[in-house]
DNA sequence: GCAAAAGTGTTAACTGTACACCCATGT
DNA sequence: ACATGGGTGTACAGTTAACACTTTTGC
């Protein structure tokens, strides 16, 4: 083991980490819709030249959260974030063999459309075939993928998945994809305008090469809300409540 | 602001602090359940003599969750915790005035037999009546009773707030205080039977005062389990759905 | 006209709330 | 006997999956 760096007080100093587990579906429009998560190969030991979390040290007078946000677009020039959450802080004492690191993961989310140019150290990895990746990501993006997926169900989350406007054919593929089941696009039209997430613009997008041409839409938020709150247990209608 | 102490690469190095967020219901059997937050007043400034969480520093052989059990032990005497998770970290630079710390708390359940003997300086506070705190300490008291009451709804947690066995009516109690609301005792039983959480013992606990025996009830499960998993867009019953 | 894609309507199952009613015990 | 608390049964409402059917376009 290293001998721990200490302040005047005697308490331990920790290198501190900022982890981003960037999702994004790509393939919406050609019908080939899959989850990906943004990963940068190492440079330096340890780990050189395995797949990784992008990642970086967070700075003396910054956040967590704002670190990820510096660190994504400094290393992989991803600058516009639709959504960005704190996943979970990993601090087992082995976690990184070089040194003693608390890392805190955040998981962002990025359109479909939003397709920018990396570096050519980074890319975007399906979530069915991930390649083995350093420390304990495996695990981190597996937090980010659950997340996700619980979120689509019970907030209006998917925003932060899709541009502006958008077809219904285009929203399920993203959402299957997602979600990693097919989903009907009836019911999660009526699903989402029921609890008032969204709205068509009256626009229509022309069809090419036969059918219908398609409604556009758009979400009525651009912000987190949880749509559906209480699984079960909710309140009474109309009886008196214990107060707070 | 003050000289942040740095590594041999130069990056910042932090003190990192474990909160404890430590919630039990009293008062089930005097029929005026209340949920409550344990607190501890300050010794030393900044804050001195301030209610805050339960904390310390984390050593550099430990990780987070370890280091919030340890503290809770030595500090407010309470070693047997039924369920703890960890609910968020914490990064502002200024958050602490005296030193650059970052801070991850842990959300922390007791059951509501498990009256240990208190140091004098701790104190168990319901949530409706909470004293000025500390810190950002009231925002993460927040969170943790949000956690709560998110997870009674979808998750068998109440485990962790129960004794081995109770009757409906003392659960029922607990639950109204834990969530907030008024809970009906009927509707209580059948949605956790149907989800399997719950099922009769057999044996009765003598009526005192008049009044049929009630039963008693344990929870199946003494691990945290997602009972109900999708709200909404769950995969298909029959059909095919994508793999993962 | 016909295929293709989008959109509408209807049904059935499931889940949870509300509420009336019945049961067992102590005084 | 009757008050007190425990337990059971049932009706009703909301939500969602499943699926058949209709509409609008390009060729």
């Amino acid at each position: 083991m290293f001998e721990p760096v200490r302040d005047g007080q005697g308490a331990a100093l920790f290198r501190h980490e900022a982890l981003g587990v960037v999702l994004r579906v790509r393939g919406v429009a050609e019908r080939a819709a899959e989850l990906t998560v943004l990963l940068r190969r190492r440079r330096r030991a340890p780990f050189a030249g395995v797949w990784a979390l992008p990642s970086g040290s967070v700075e003396a007078d910054e956040s967590v959260g704002a670190s990820v946000r510096r660190h994504l677009a400094t290393r992989v020039d991803l600058a516009e974030i639709a959504h960005l959450e704190q996943l979970e802080t990993l601090s087992s004492p082995g976690r990184d063999p070089s040194q003693r690191t608390i890392a805190t993961a955040y998981l962002g989310l990025v359109p479909w459309t939003n397709d920018p140019q990396l570096p050519e150290n980074a890319a975007w990895h399906p979530i069915a075939e991930l390649p083995e990746t350093a420390f304990d990501h495996a695990a981190v993006i597996g937090h980010g993928i659950a997340r996700l997926r619980a979120k689509l169900s019970y907030t209006n989350i998917a925003f932060a998945l899709a541009p502006a406007e958008f077809t219904m054919a285009e929203l399920r593929a993203m959402y299957a994809a997602a979600l990693g089941h097919e989903v009907a696009v009836t019911n999660l039209q009526r699903v989402l305008e029921r609890r008032g997430q969204l709205e068509a613009t009256g626009e229509h997008r022309p069809s090419q090469g036969g059918g219908r041409p398609a409604g556009l839409f758009r979400f009525t938020s651009q912000e987190l809300e949880v749509t559906d709150p209480f699984a079960t247990l909710r309140p009474a209608s109309r009886h008196h409540g214990i107060e707070r």
